[in-house]
DNA sequence: TTTGTTGCAAAACGTTTGCAGCCTC
DNA sequence: GAGGCTGCAAACGTTTTGCAACAAA
């Protein structure tokens, strides 16, 4: 998609919601805007502070309130579930989808399965309006499952080597 | 059900893990497992190190370690989603469950669907082995709800008043 | 002119780490 | 007695806050 026409659609999103609140046009939420349009995947505020033009650099809180203000419009997902720093993802133009995190390597992948987010989306809250859904999967990806077992063989061979030195000891 | 029952069962899976991994017994990790397990919803490390009795006051950092194995070994659930300190949840006999979450009050209700984990596991991750998934619904509950609607009332009143208040103003 | 917003630095917060000493095995 | 574990305090990295200055409306 042209990214002009890509900014002027979100744009169009962020200047509603600023104005039905009676907030101001400021140029660090369009610069922001538009670093995080151009962006693919999960990064941190810090990475995106990293993103913006020289000639423009904003402050890292005023990086994270916009970025808080972009989520609660809907620009971005927010996954703040990993240890460490919160992850931001471009959500304009772009499906509602689940993401799995080996609990290795930490690397996330996106994972588009309607089906997920249907049925989540159609389960029974009383006394609650849902808004959005988020599903996470862990496990560990096939890099990180051989590199355990080739640890796992290492490990057993170790303890071979040492149960058969503890027996020369004995023997001597 | 009897809570020493609980405990005795819990226990001989943490044993189980612990033996396993040539780690070691100690009266901390009981202390902190009884806690866990007498608590019912989602707790700080820091509620959970608060609710340890007096006379076995466990330090922060060892409640932090042991949460952690409670959660490899599968004892606890562990949400480190939302902003601030992660949440723990006992996890011994408790079916595994998805959350709704009201983003105003933030209050964390457990959703019983398996529907819902069930899609999630069977879902296509390639090259990645599923072990867990964590569904969190956001949305707003009806109290909140209530208490916005009552301010957006509050605020359109004011709008008008202010508005007449203009038009005095100019008449005079 | 009003007041929302930014930049800055400092503080707050949750969590981890390094190390000495302890306790389990 | 070897080495995993705990307590402690200090360090760490992320996020928030207080305030003065700025700039949008």
């Amino acid at each position: 998609m042209d990214i002009d026409k890509k900014f002027e659609g979100a744009k169009a999103i962020l200047d509603a919601y600023i104005e039905s609140h009676k907030m101001r046009h400021t140029p660090e939420r369009e610069i922001v805007l538009k670093v995080v349009l151009n962006t693919t995947g999960h990064h941190t505020a810090d990475e995106i502070q990293a993103l913006t033009p020289d000639n423009y650099k904003i402050n890292r809180a005023t990086v994270y309130t916009t970025l808080d203000l972009f989520a609660e419009v809907g620009l971005v997902y927010c996954h703040p579930m990993l240890k460490g720093a919160a992850l931001y993802e471009n959500a304009y133009k772009v499906e509602p989808h689940s993401h799995y995190i080996c609990t290795d390597c930490r690397e996330i992948h996106d994972l588009y399965d309607t089906s997920i987010t249907n049925v989540a989306m159609q389960a029974k809250t009383p006394r609650f309006t849902k808004e959005r859904s988020s599903t996470y999967i862990f496990g560990v990806c096939t890099k990180c499952r051989a590199k355990k077992a080739r640890w796992e063989k290492a490990r057993q061979k170790l303890a071979m080597l040492s149960a058969a030195a503890s027996e020369l000891g004995k023997a001597k």
